[in-house]
RNA sequence: GCCAGCUUAGCUCAGUCGGCAGAGCAGGUGAUUUGUAAUCACCAGGUCGUCGGUUCGAAUCCGACAGCUGGCUCCA
């Protein structure tokens, strides 16, 4: 009935929602401090401070409190009052006397009255409660008050809002998919990697499985990185205090670092960063405008210190590798650098069939270092290679690092969650400290830029990342077993050991199933593991020297020889794997039936 | 780090009021020789996260620590 209008209102149907909880939380509960209570992306919140503990057991009280008020059909009444009765209405609210008294002089005060609920709140809402469709609360946690650190805590509720119950099911069935292809969950079902509290937490184990991904992911990284024009580095874990103190890390990061080690009456620390390693290469040696640009390239794994609270999976760990690079070059060469970066970025992104990008650009802070004629130039750069990518991007004006400007690429998984996953920031600081030079066609010593970037960020996190795009179905070209061969019995066993040989000698990823179960168990554990292909030997099969071939995504395939077996996979596996001929896209960012090409 | 919750077999989870530790799957052994998402039987598997306390007696109650989960703050 009102279902248009709700599309165009949905946020003030979330705010009003809200409000509806605030209500129910002070009819049920005693001492009830409120704060705020906003409308999300995806639904709304209420901060509340009260002696009682909020849980989930709670939840169906307060939904049936809220349910009773929109039923009534309350009203929501504005009304402006003074800050004097303001004060007054408010009496005993501190958090929302703190509120009142930021609401600048000459903006009006508005107060929203819901039943007996009364609210300060800038609005707007609907006429009544009972426009207010479907709801259901989702979960609580603790939220600063004001977010910040260093206030007291305050509990949170969430909840969603949706026009119709249908509407709502989607809702509550997208959190479901999104936790059906939660990383952990993944990583443990298909053995990709663990944790253990004996060796710390946020230190990553990759198993035989996700070190078979992740090595393709470095191969094809690698190979990349020298077609366009990088060399490749390995530097040290560790590095003793003075190299940290010059870089300054040791004045602004050292909350990120761990404790140093003695060694031989020196303290060395655990790197947090590659930088100041590519630095010493670059000193290593007198360099000429000639030689410039210099792209070095690293998979530098580096420790940083993470509070115990932030840990997540693979997105968020105290030990990771960095898909790190350098550049360094002339004022005359940033401008491409920076594009030849961009490009760089959303070739790989295709490849993981990440098409829909967009950027965070960061300019310089009121308290920065570096001419102000080099900050211009560099963020204009960035701003233009933007613009040329047609990349759109926000602005975060003065969010740069005191040492640099920075853009931040972000792109959008298959279920539609945005992940950042580059980052291309100009460093003047650095160079400064170390003194790093380059000789002019002057004959003159002269500083160069440094860009440093990461484009899929870390190994660990971008595995978290995929993981869950693909929702464990990898593409043929990642899958860690791409072939399994399934004989139907005993009697076909050594048929389908010659075939699982010629498929290991075609370097595909192969194994064979020789147990003793039958054909629905085997081809059940292979469907589990998300297996690609697999390969049914059966008596026919193995007279008539074929396979019968099933796609995990597509079912069966029919029979086919083994060879056009091997060539139909190997055709399908360079479609994933050479982004410059990426033209076609093998990857629609809708999950599991798009890897298999085209059948 | 902060708030709340959680931690029982490799995994997913039962375990009532404080009274002998359970299931399914996975694993092992044997039987079965199987045609496109689970064959059957038997066996083994646990200092109930760790340490301390209360109690005649603790998986169960209390405390500390560790780890995990949802958030907040922070971030690749």
């Amino acid at each position: 009935m009102f279902r248009r209008r709700l599309a165009l209102d949905l946020e003030k149907v979330r705010h009003s929602a809200a409000h509806v909880l605030a209500a129910a939380v002070t009819r049920l509960f005693e001492d009830v401090q409120l704060d705020i209570g906003p409308a999300t992306a995806d639904g709304f919140y209420y901060d509340f401070d009260l002696p009682h503990r909020f849980t989930p057991e709670d939840f169906p009280r307060l939904e049936a409190e809220m349910a009773r008020l929109v039923a009534a059909n309350l009203p929501f009444e504005r009304r402006e009052l003074t800050r004097a009765e303001a004060a007054r209405a408010l009496q005993g609210q501190r958090y929302k006397l703190e509120r009142l008294a930021d609401i600048p002089a000459g903006e009006p005060v508005s107060f929203y009255r819901c039943g007996d609920f009364l609210d300060l709140c800038r609005g707007p809402h609907l006429a009544r409660t009972g426009e207010i469709p479907v709801f259901k609360l989702i979960s609580v946690a603790g939220a600063y008050y004001r977010g910040l650190e260093t206030n007291p805590m305050l509990q949170r509720i969430y909840g969603i809002v949706a026009e119709s119950a249908a509407a709502l099911q989607a809702q509550l069935d997208r959190l479901e998919e999104a936790h059906k292809r939660d990383h952990r969950k993944l990583g443990r079902e298909l053995d990709l990697f663990s944790q253990h509290d004996e060796v710390g937490a946020g230190l990553i184990h990759w198993h035989p499985k996700g070190a078979r991904i992740r090595a393709l992911i470095e191969d094809f990284w690698r190979r990349e990185h020298w077609r366009r024009g990088y060399e490749l580095l390995y530097t040290p874990h560790l590095g003793r205090a003075q190299l940290w103190a010059t870089s300054g890390h040791l004045d602004f990061y050292r909350a990120s670092m761990y404790a140093p080690m003695k060694i031989d009456e020196c303290e060395y620390f655990l790197k947090p960063m590659n930088c100041p390693f590519h630095i010493q290469v670059y000193k290593s040696q007198l360099r000429s405008y000639r030689d410039l640009p210099l792209r070095w390239a690293e998979l530098g794994t580096v420790y940083r210190y993470e509070k115990a609270g932030v840990l997540h999976g693979l997105l968020r760990v105290r030990g990771f590798t960095q898909d790190d690079a350098h550049i360094f070059c002339t004022s005359a060469q940033i401008e491409e650098e920076v594009q030849r970066a961009i490009s760089f970025a959303l070739a790989l992104f295709k490849v993981f069939g990440f098409v829909e990008v967009s950027a965070y650009l960061s300019t310089r802070p009121a308290k920065a270092i570096g001419e102000e004629e080099r900050w211009t130039q560099a963020t204009a750069s960035l701003a233009q290679a933007l613009e040329r990518a047609r990349i759109p991007h926000q602005v975060d004006d003065g969010g740069g690092a005191f040492y640099g400007p920075k853009v931040d690429l972000k792109i959008k998984d298959a279920i539609g969650r945005e992940w950042q996953l580059s980052t291309i920031q100009f460093d003047f600081n650095m160079p400064e400290r170390f003194d790093v030079t380059y000789v002019g066609e002057d004959g003159r010593a002269h500083r160069p830029y440094m860009v440093h970037r990461a484009l899929l960020g870390s190994l660990e996190r971008f595995f978290g990342i995929i993981i869950e795009h693909y929702g464990g179905a990898f593409p043929l070209w990642l899958a860690p077993e791409q072939v399994r061969v399934l004989p139907l019995t005993d009697k076909q066993v050594e048929t389908a050991r010659q075939v699982t040989e010629t498929l290991l000698a075609a370097d595909l990823r192969v194994t064979l199933d020789a147990g003793a179960g039958k054909l629905g168990a085997k081809i059940r554990n292979a469907q589990l593991e998300k297996i690609p292909y697999m390969l049914v030997i059966g008596p026919k099969e193995a007279e008539a020297n074929t396979v019968a071939v099933r796609s995990r995504a597509a079912g069966d395939q029919g029979t086919s020889s083994v060879a056009d077996f091997v060539d139909r996979v190997k055709a399908e596996v360079v479609l994933g794997n050479v982004p410059h001929d990426a033209g076609h896209q093998p990857f629609p960012p809708k999950a599991e039936s798009a890897y298999v090409g085209n059948h």
